[in-house]
DNA sequence: CTTCGTTCATTGAACAGCCATTCAATATAT
DNA sequence: ATATATTGAATGGCTGTTCAATGAACGAAG
C-alpha cells in the first residue's frame, strides 16, 4: 500500500473537489455524487474518511480558515509593526485569498449562510470572528481610547465582512485592491478622528 | 369565489409562509410541504400561484425589497432634509426592519447566497444595490468631493452590508442600535475628514 | 525471483428516503 | 349549471448512505 498518507491525500483531494463543485454549482448543487466525480474518486469514499457529506463540510470550512489564518501570519511576520502598519497587514491578510481565487468569496458566503443552521460550523465562524475583532482592538488600542478602539475595530470588522460579500456577488470581476484600499483609507479616518484624546 | 382578489390574498399568505419556514429551517429545509403546512393551504396551489418553487421564492425577495423601499420612503417623508439628515435617514431605514424582524438578516443571507446561482434573483439584488449606492452619493455629493463621494459610499455600502451580516449571524441577540450608531459615526468622520475641500 | 496470502484502500450498484411537480377529482361561489 | 379555486395522492427524479466485491501493495515463504 502506498506508504506516504494516503489518509491526508485523499482527504485533500476531496477537500478541494467540494471547494470546486460549491464554486461551480453553488452549496445546495455540491451533491457527493458530482464532488466525487471533481476528485476523480467514487462516492463511497466520502463516508470512508469524513464519515459522510456533513464532515466532509465541515472539514472544508475548516481548511479555509486555516487558510485565512496562514496568510494572516505570513504579512505579520517579519515586519517593522508599528500599529498601523499591523492593521494594514491584518486588512492586506484578509483580502489576498480573494486575489487569486475570486470563487473563495462564493464559498464564503455558502458557509456563512450554512452555519446558521450547523452549531458546529457556528462554532468555527464564531471563533474566526473573535480572533479578528481582538486583534484589531489590540492594535487600536494603541492609537486610540479603548471606547473608540471597540467601536473603530466592529466598523472594520463590518466593512471588511460587506466588501467580501460584494466580492462575492459581483460576478467574476472584483477589485479587492479598491476594498484594500477603502478599508486603508478609513482607518487613517479614524485614527485622525480619534488621536489626542489618549495620548 | 371570493370576490375580492382570493389571488392576492393566497399569493401573500404563501410568501408569509416562506418567510416563516426559512427562518426555522433555512433556506435548504424550506420546502414546497413545508411551506405549505405553514401556510394552512395545499402543497399544489404553489405551482398554481406561481409556477412552481423558484416562481415563489422569486416574489418573496421582491417582497423583502419591496418591504426595504417601503421603510425608506417613510423615513424620509416630511424632513427638513438637509443633506447629512438625509444619509442619516438612509442608514436608519437600511435597520429599521431589523429590529421587528431579527429573522429577516437570515432569509436576507438566504437570498443572497441563492442570487449567486439564481439569474433573475441576482438581478433583483443588483438593482437594489445600485439603488442604495446612487442615494447615498448623491446625498454626498453635497458635503464634499465626487472622488471622496463615491469611496464613502461604497464603504458605507460594504459596512450596512457587513452589519446585517452580523445581524444574521448572532443567534436571536442582535443589536441594530449599535450598528446605526457605528454607521452614523463613520459619516461624521468622512464628512470632517474630506470638508473644505469641495465648497 | 516468484508465488501467495493478508491487509488496507477503493469502488459503484443497490437501497431507502425526500422532494417538486402534476393532474384528475373535489369543493365552492356565482 | 358553470366557472373557478383547491386538494392531495401518484409520479419520477435526485440524494446520501451502505456494503459486498474488487483492486493494489506489501511481506513472507518457497
Amino acid at each position: 500500500m502506498a506508504r506516504v498518507g494516503v489518509e491526508s491525500i485523499r482527504r485533500q483531494q476531496l477537500i478541494d473537489a467540494t471547494l470546486e463543485v460549491i464554486e461551480i454549482h453553488g452549496f445546495q448543487g455540491a451533491t457527493i455524487g458530482k464532488i466525487a466525480a471533481a476528485s476523480e474518486l467514487s462516492v463511497g469514499i466520502v463516508s470512508h474518511y469524513f464519515g459522510g457529506k456533513q464532515g466532509l463540510l465541515e472539514a472544508t470550512m475548516r481548511y479555509l480558515l486555516s487558510c485565512l489564518q496562514e496568510d494572516a501570519s505570513k504579512l505579520m511576520a517579519g515586519q517593522p509593526n508599528t500599529p498601523r502598519e499591523c492593521l494594514m497587514a491584518i486588512v492586506d491578510a484578509n483580502f489576498s485569498g480573494v486575489q487569486t481565487h475570486a470563487q473563495s468569496a462564493k464559498t464564503w458566503l455558502a458557509f456563512w449562510t450554512q452555519a446558521m443552521h450547523s452549531p458546529e460550523l457556528m462554532r468555527l465562524q464564531r471563533v474566526n470572528e473573535r480572533r479578528l475583532l481582538s486583534n484589531l482592538i489590540f492594535h487600536l488600542r494603541k492609537l486610540m481610547p479603548g471606547e473608540s478602539a471597540q467601536a473603530t475595530a466592529q466598523t472594520l470588522a463590518a466593512m471588511i465582512d460587506g466588501f467580501w460579500l460584494r466580492a462575492a456577488m459581483s460576478e467574476g470581476r472584483i477589485e479587492p485592491d479598491q476594498a484594500v484600499a477603502l478599508c486603508k483609507t478609513y482607518i487613517d479616518q479614524a485614527i485622525k478622528a480619534n488621536n489626542g484624546a489618549s495620548e
